[in-house]
DNA sequence: ATATATAACTAACAAGTGTTAGTTTTAGAC
DNA sequence: GTCTAAAACTAACACTTGTTAGTTATATAT
């Protein structure tokens, strides 16, 4: 463990926070009496709350989408790649799990500037995503299936990985990976 | 459609609002506003704002508990049954998207009764949807699968659902849950 | 020891919050 | 027309919000 710059810890402290309670409901005097100071003298460190919410959802974003990138370059099928993202997903989600609670909901509490840089991300990233299960059905990887849903739906279990990580944080984390690609890819049906 | 009392008015037009800002981003001016009259003139009608939240996720709740009794009381082996709930996730979310949207992550602005009895219903509805999936395992309906981790990811999909309709509100009902059901039950894999 | 930069503090601001009290308007029953 | 109840209004309250200004304390480099 790297030692947090106290910028990095309040804005560590703020994600927790605003995981818990929500942006909105989140003051800065709370982040303040938790990090142990007065609120004005957060603004020693940060220029605004604002700042604190959008670097967070503007990193976690960008670990995804380079993560993306990477998966997209890589020599593998796109079955494979379909797996790749599953890990993506497990390894930001344990890594980061405050930042990630924050993607599915938080992001219309961004300004302007911040929502559209938020949203290019995000569906450039779901582009990306129904693309290489396009691929898995083109190439027959797949059961023929609603690529839209499909997708919908693998990114829904995804997405909310945090919350079932939250109640569950023994499990092994390749268990927790296996798991998921059995899950999702493999699907149910005898 | 029937005609809504100003009582309702002011509650359903409180649900979209609170979804597309959040319930502590919504002041009760903003839904006076909205509503075409002076703040102080709602509590003619309702108690609090608190009173707002509290109905909306009270009701949606109540919602899904009393469709999942109905469905386990019915004869119907589990495989149906687990069908049947995806037509009762599709319908609700259907007649009732504002406050189906809120369901995720509005609950913890609820005060404290509001929260017990909301994650109250919905710890049970969630067992009584893990027994039933189980009972299709137990019955040789579907695969051997992590049952915590497949109903977490079949719910996710179904909770999410709201967001899907709202960019697809033209899709055929029926369709759309076939396409749920193929795609949450009958799996991907080849 | 002194100078300097960093980071804490106190105090205050303007604006917005949910809610209440008291009053006036509106609409329907007799 | 008059009485009554429902529902609108104005005005104000106590409190919280994010943020700024100005000042003091702390630590580091010379």
């Amino acid at each position: 463990m790297t030692k947090l710059s106290k910028r990095e810890e309040i804005i560590q402290l703020a994600a927790s926070l605003f995981r818990k309670r929500g942006y909105s409901s989140t003051s800065v005097r709370d982040i303040a009496r938790e990090i142990g100071m007065e609120a004005s003298s957060l603004y020693n460190h940060i220029r605004s709350k604002q700042e604190i919410l959008h670097e967070l959802m503007l990193n976690v974003a960008n670990s995804f989408s380079t993560g993306m990138k990477s998966v997209k370059e890589a020599p593998l099928n796109p079955l494979q790649k379909l797996e790749r993202l599953v890990s993506l997903h497990v390894n930001i989600t344990i890594n980061e799990p405050d930042a990630v609670a924050l993607i599915p909901n938080e992001w219309i509490h961004l300004e302007t500037k911040g929502i559209q840089e938020f949203l290019h991300l995000r569906d450039q990233y779901e582009r990306d995503f129904k693309q290489i299960l396009q691929d898995c059905l083109d190439e027959g990887f797949i059961k023929p299936v609603n690529i839209e849903l499909a997708s919908f739906s693998i990114l829904s279990t995804l997405r909310w990985l945090y919350s079932w990580y939250g109640k569950n944080q023994d499990i092994n984390i390749i268990a927790l990976e296996e798991e998921m690609k059995k899950c999702l890819i493999q699907g149910l049906a005898k």
